[in-house]
RNA sequence: GUGGAUGUAGUUCAGCUGGUUAGAACGUCGGAUUGUGGAUCCGAAGGUCGGGGGUUCGAAUCCCCUCAUCCACCCCA
């Protein structure tokens, strides 16, 4: 085979397209319900808003983009996660200026290069929210509603959130201090990947695999949070059991992103591989001003489409049956396609599914397409009809057909259709 | 970037320690029903055995290289 592909992306073929456009209509119901209104922005950026926005100390910025020189000579970033883009896009626009509440999502494809595995692909479709404005632990919590909700209305189940706090610019620099001095002595003694953490990203240590066991007495954020952060997490908490949504603390949990303040969570399916979240975010109190904007909290989320279909097929979701096709035009002879081009014309006006046959099959291969279709009626036209000036109606559920004169034709069957 | 597994019809797979015409199921097409679907039966088409090189009288099968896919690490959606 000539052409493949690349590596890492895949097609959605007409057979997979019905269970994505139903998992992106309930999206869209779900965040238009909570007021989140779509926002689209290119799926390209200037590399240096990812640069600042994302953080040059994460993996995604270090060896994750897919960075190339434009014709302009400009240095360019196919998206690798949402939120910088949409903070962009509401600062050039001055929408908080407009309001200083902004709530918005988007269905858009991102791009990572890293290796393909079970639920991780270099281009992935996320769904996203961002609130940008309210500093409230309650639109945290409607941040992790709207994921949640969109998960359960979609039928999945074994869903697991998992919630924890990263401080703020006042306390977090306290424990990663203390941290630092905690691990440093311990660091010969540990994995080549935790002494890499340790420099790229220490809270990141606890959660090694390998020495685990060997952090029993670590000092732990909680310990060292201002009242302000400590009041958020449990206001964000309490909310979250008021509208029953269960979750679980989780220290180790640290998001790869180098903004994030405070409320940080993740929403995972046992029905996964290893690569087990659908989902996750939290709160980037600093990122607007990152960004050359006024000092503006936020709290968003992105998520995986990919995975959310993937949970469905292990966890086998039934998807809502496809339509079925209303009419399908049989027809035998040169002078029936022709009849039958102007009969399905006239159904598709009237609002009908309407198929003809293309491939001049004989009358029982086009029976059989009929059939695969899902077929309601078949409209019969051969040499016979033509003489004759009708035209045969065949109801596939109920094995009868007749007979109808052509000039009737379109009253009949849209009768017929009705009952 | 690291490790492991796998590449044979459209799809899912079989093919024993190398032996000559590479099989099955499903799907497709045709027939049983000269113009009628889903069930059944019969038949047909469809394969450079991922690619290249080597060993051998002989390679889908053994060796080397290469490419691709999958899974895991890392990290993330």
């Amino acid at each position: 085979m000539k052409f493949k592909a690349v590596k890492g992306t895949s097609d959605v073929l007409p057979a997979e397209s019905s269970g994505w456009q139903y998992v992106e209509s309930v999206i869209r119901r779900q965040a238009e319900k909570f007021g989140f209104r779509e926002i689209r922005t290119p799926i390209f950026e200037e590399t240096a808003l990812f640069v600042k926005g994302t953080g040059d100390t994460t993996d995604i910025v270090q060896k994750e983009m897919y960075t190339f020189t434009d014709k302009g000579n400009r240095s360019i970033t196919l998206k690798p996660e949402g939120t910088p883009p949409v903070i962009r896009a509401m600062l050039e626009h001055n929408l908080l200026k407009e309001n200083p509440l902004a709530k918005v999502y988007y269905i858009a494809p991102m791009f990572r290069y890293e290796r393909p595995q079970a639920g991780r692909m270099r281009q992935h479709t996320q769904f996203g929210a961002e609130i940008v404005g309210s500093p409230s632990p309650q639109a945290d919590v409607e941040v992790i509603s709207l994921l949640f909700h969109t998960l359960q209305e979609l039928g999945l189940s074994g869903l697991k959130l998992r919630l924890n706090t990263l401080g703020c610019p006042k306390c977090r620099p306290q424990y990663r201090e203390k941290l630092v001095g905690y691990l440093k002595p311990k660091l010969p003694n540990l994995c080549e990947y935790c002494n890499d953490r340790f420099l790229r990203n220490p809270l990141r240590v606890l959660d090694c695999k390998v020495d685990q066991d060997k952090f029993d007495d670590a000092p732990e954020m909680g310990q060292f949070l201002c009242t302000e952060c400590r009041d958020h997490f449990q206001a964000v908490q309490d909310n979250l059991s008021v509208i029953s949504i269960p979750f679980v603390l989780d220290k180790k949990l640290v998001r790869g992103l180098d903004y994030y303040t405070r409320t940080a969570f993740e929403v995972a399916s046992r029905h996964l591989g290893a690569q087990d979240a659908l989902g996750g975010g939290g709160r980037y109190d600093g990122l607007v001003e990152e960004l050359g904007g006024d000092p503006t909290p936020g709290v968003g989320f992105g998520s995986g489409i990919e995975r959310y279909l993937l949970a469905m097929k292990n966890q086998g979701v039934k998807f809502p049956e496809e339509k079925r096709t209303d009419y399908f035009i049989a027809t035998l002879g040169n002078e029936a396609k022709i009849k039958g081009m102007e009969i399905g014309t006239q159904l598709r006006l009237k609002g009908y599914i309407c198929e003809q046959e293309l491939l001049d099959r004989s009358l029982k291969a086009q029976m059989r397409e009929a059939n695969r279709l899902n077929t309601r009626f078949v409209i019969l036209i051969g040499e016979d009809e033509i003489k004759k000036g009708v035209v045969t109606i065949k109801d596939m559920d109920g094995h009868s057909q007749r007979v109808v004169p052509l000039n009737e034709l379109v009253e009949k069957i849209l009768g017929a259709a009705k009952q």
